[in-house]
RNA sequence: GGCCCGAUAGCUCAGCAGGUAGAGCAAAGGACUGAAAAUCCUUGUGUCCCCAGUUCGACCCUGGGUUGGGCCA
């Protein structure tokens, strides 16, 4: 069985993950767009370092945050290692639902150079909207005139694969590759994440975030796209008191929050949302047994 | 004790010749194929402090209270 853990940030995966990866002696393959860096550790909630020394844990800390990982690396990375365990018995964890559809999805991402930062950067917004309304107005009308990063995304792809991105995208979203997953979402009442949340992002604070996030921005610069994290991105403002920050950080995480389990809700069919341990054993002992 | 100012959404506040209200923030809901901890869309929550009075009608005017702040004793 492949068992994909899921949830909204701090709801309690990587404890369940680590249960499981015990209890079933499965190893534990992480779906966190930034978990994978090395260099960001305390805003990250990465598992302890003795469980990521310890052979069991895959896919954390291994990129470089000068490295501009996406999700069509992270697809064939994960496939890769997948693969190396027969494509069963692991466990997956994190919170970026698009790297988990990438990896159990027909998500299909052809080879092609990376955008350059620039591209159509002296278009405004509506000229850029007016332009994908003649390639593909379905997809323009989706987007919408204001979310200019996936409307220039979406006239690049036209620009290096001459078709658009409903023709290159078929359908392969509900397609799942893999027929033995489980899915099992952690159900935890919104109140208890929110203070789960913020205890969390003071503990953040207390184990000195500000220290770790002010020597990244010395050695690299402010502008590196992993700074987008929460955590990090709210320390690149003077304006800002260092308990501002800390209150930021905590609303820019409930507000993640909430978009993950929108995302998760609606992107994955067949999940089995559990409010407890006794019904995520349950879930197992069902799929084992 | 006297005088002055305030009390309206979860918070900060705006409002109106008297016709039961609206901004920002917080919040809620949603979208999602190469930056996804990113990016974007939608939504307004109310004993207008309480009790009387005037009025067809009071958040608004009058009187009395409650409560917070300031000034003077």
């Amino acid at each position: 069985m492949i068992y994909a853990v899921l949830g909204p940030t701090c709801s309690g995966k990587s404890d369940l993950a680590e249960f499981l990866s015990q209890k079933l002696g499965y190893p534990v393959i992480n779906f966190d767009a930034f978990q994978v860096y090395k260099e960001l550790d305390k805003g990250t909630a990465k598992p302890s370092k003795e469980l990521l020394d310890s052979n069991r844990y895959f896919l954390y800390s291994f990129k470089s945050i000068t490295e501009n990982y996406d999700v069509s690396q992270y697809q064939t990375d994960a496939r890769n290692l997948l693969s190396r365990f027969n494509n069963d018995n692991v466990i997956l964890v994190g919170g970026t639902g698009l790297y988990l559809k990438a990896l159990l999805f027909d998500y299909k991402f052809e080879d092609e150079k990376r955008m350059p930062d620039d591209f159509l950067s002296n278009k405004t917004n509506e000229e850029l909207f007016d332009e994908l309304m003649k390639i593909d107005p379905d997809d323009a009308k989706k987007i919408g005139v204001n979310n200019r990063k996936r409307l220039i995304r979406a006239l690049y792809i036209y620009s290096i694969h001459g078709k658009n991105k409903s023709e290159l995208n078929d359908n392969g979203k509900d397609n799942l590759l893999y027929k033995n997953v489980v899915f099992i979402g952690i159900d935890i009442n919104r109140d208890i994440l929110y203070e789960r949340i913020n205890k969390r992002v003071d503990i953040m604070f207390e184990n000195g975030l500000k220290d770790e996030v002010n020597n990244l921005f010395i050695y690299y610069g402010k502008s590196l796209r992993a700074f987008q994290a929460i955590g990090y991105k709210e320390f690149n403002n003077s304006l800002l008191s260092d308990d501002e920050i800390k209150e930021l950080i905590k609303k820019n995480t409930r507000n993640y929050a909430k978009r993950q389990l929108t995302f998760f809700k609606h992107q994955f069919k067949d999940v089995k949302w559990c409010k407890n341990l006794e019904e995520i054993t349950q879930v197992i002992e069902n799929k084992n047994g």
